[in-house]
DNA sequence: AAATTAAAGTGAACAATGTTAACATAAAAT
DNA sequence: ATTTTATGTTAACATTGTTCACTTTAATTT
């Protein structure tokens, strides 16, 4: 589909791809749109006639990262096929992991950098399908079977989010050197979790080792 | 000791006055060179008679940075007049208060951008007097008279960091707005993480109406 | 005290960045 | 076939960090 002449065809999804491309192994702060103009063939300005200006690119951008990200969170939590427990233990390290994989994803979808672009596209007290909506929806579903205790399911969500983007945030912004001890981290935060959500004398349910592991009298 | 003449005196320090000032209200992004010369009435260059380039000012601030968040935080995590876990209490508590009194400053410190100079910097495995350090170092002690479980002190102090450093970030970088109920996900999350931490069976002993109340059989 | 050297500040210039405006060309609509 | 619209180009602008040759003041040496 490809034209080596004035019209280059798709510019614009050209231009996203290139730019999700990028920040797979460069900082969104390294990304020009000379790099973009440059990587098309095209001119400087090109990029003007598909995006209002660079903030509009970055926040499609947003809106098509905060797509994948539940993509990948919101199955997992979700998953009807998989206890509770595991769902909570699996996604938890989906979160952690995508971080890892995409640190620099992850910082545009949650940084403070772009925080008033993300504001103006995304809503997270929508209980819709974003990962902190699912996450919520599961503690929810936990205190309706009893196997966490009652609460404020928001509250419960905050606290379980936040500890798990500080790990997160920890591990990619690079403040201390935890890369090799990661799945073990992991593991304890977990467990240091849940004995706070947890209804007190039930058994657990769980394919997961680790998680069958702990807790147990 | 102002001089209105070709000589400042002492332009250095006003630079860096100015730059602290500055990330009172403004993001570390937005400081730029020129503010500093417009605002010591110089002119844009003379700052590099003082700083070899715009990141050793921000290595400068980084030190200094450390300096006063660790003069907060290792002065109650090592106070030997109070019990330890009111010490853990209010030291997440100054941690988290630290971060929301001076956003800017906190994610200049612990944020990715200037990563890169922090690491040139600031040592956090050596246990000197850092906050971080402190905090290792109150586990240890906890560990000692029983009142902690036993464990690697390191990981543990990492769970009990990410924690704190993702509600500090998740407040201060706005993915979420959770202003207004603060205190209580602060307590809500330190019984989570006290719960995964201290020893069965151990008397709390704490001059903190909410510490005395959890873990109370 | 005078002369020299070093320190501190200036103004002009550079390249890179995001951005805009006037113009050019190809595709679509009439 | 002609006009309109979409898409691309080139030139220019202000702002940024930075460097260089120069000037002015302070410190040091003679």
């Amino acid at each position: 589909m490809k034209k080596n002449e004035y019209h280059h065809g798709n510019l614009k999804d050209d231009f996203l791809k290139i730019a999700f491309e990028f920040i797979k192994t460069e900082e969104i702060e390294k990304l020009t749109l000379k790099i973009l103009s440059d990587k098309t063939g095209t001119s400087r300005s090109a990029i003007y006639r598909h995006f209002k200006n660079k903030d509009e690119l970055i926040e499609t951008m947003i809106v098509q990262g905060f797509q994948q990200f539940d993509d990948v969170l919101s199955p997992i939590l979700l998953d009807k096929n998989s206890s509770l427990i595991d769902r909570f233990y699996l996604g938890g390290k989906a979160l952690v992991g995508f971080a890892k994989e995409y640190p620099n994803l992850y910082r545009l979808l949650f940084g403070k950098k772009y925080a008033h672009i993300r504001e103006s596209v995304v809503s997270i007290k929508d209980d819709d399908c974003s990962g902190f909506g699912a996450l919520k929806k599961a503690i929810e579903e936990g205190q309706q079977s009893k196997i966490l205790k009652k609460g404020d399911s928001f509250k419960q969500a905050i606290i379980i989010w936040s500890s798990l983007h500080g790990m997160a945030s920890l591990e990619i912004d690079g403040f201390m050197d935890i890369q090799n001890m990661h799945d073990e981290l992991y593991d304890d935060m977990f467990e240091s979790l849940l004995s706070g959500i947890i209804a007190d004398k039930i058994k657990i349910i769980s394919t997961i080792p680790f998680v069958k592991n702990i807790l147990k009298p």
